[in-house]
DNA sequence: GCCATATTCAACCATCCGGTTGACGAAAAA
DNA sequence: TTTTTCGTCAACCGGATGGTTGAATATGGC
């Protein structure tokens, strides 16, 4: 019985995970281009994708021999939605947002 | 190197912890208070607390032989931060929340 | 046809997670 | 002081998680 919110927030409890939606802000992207800046292999990238893809997270789509990954940032607001009830924050403004990126870059990237 | 956005995405992946989160909008709890409407053992609560204490989502503070459960909703604000930057999403109104606070209490809770 | 590239699969490993039970310690009640 | 209540601790269990390596499966280029 597990629940999209169960998939949602343990996808997102991987700092890898968060980087690698991080990038996927900027561009869509190749599998092999996802893994590239971590220190870890290509297998291990392919098994974070399907557990973002699972939460709905990202989608992927195989164009030739090319997977591409595509931010899905719908399934989020769910997630959002259900965190914002306790807190009643104020509407976020996006320079608190890069500050978040910039510690987030900061971990679990091995180069770039 | 754990982060706190992993702590609190990790504690947030749970039904019963975001049950009981739920159960802390409400007002503040007794260990004992927030594990009887599950089916489980005080021993499982306690330690899915010790898990929402760790990633600063409720506070712990004993009087007496009762140790009391205080939400701390200031924590998910750094998640929430993260989150909107990918949709910036609209604020959230509450009708949005109770529907899916719902659906979150059907599943979870044994009895209530 | 043959080789290289892109990605996943399969097996394996160590560790973590969510639950159990039973023993324990501390505080209140009798 | 004895007993009950509150909560945690310790040991254990099965299954998930995050990583590895090597083989397998497409697809594209020459």
């Amino acid at each position: 019985m597990e629940n999209r919110l169960d998939l949602v927030f343990a996808a997102l409890s991987d700092p890898t995970r968060r980087a690698i939606l991080t990038m996927l802000l900027e561009d869509d992207m190749a599998v092999t281009d996802v893994a590239e800046p971590f220190a870890m292999s290509l297998a291990a990238i392919s098994k974070h994708l399907v557990i973002l893809t699972r939460a709905g997270l990202i989608s992927q789509e195989k164009r030739g021999r090319v997977k591409w990954c595509k931010l899905e940032p719908g399934a989020l607001k769910e997630a959002s939605v259900w965190m914002q009830g306790f807190g009643q924050f104020e509407p976020v403004n996006l320079d608190d947002f890069e500050r978040f990126l910039e510690r987030e870059l900061g971990t679990g990237i091995s180069d770039g």
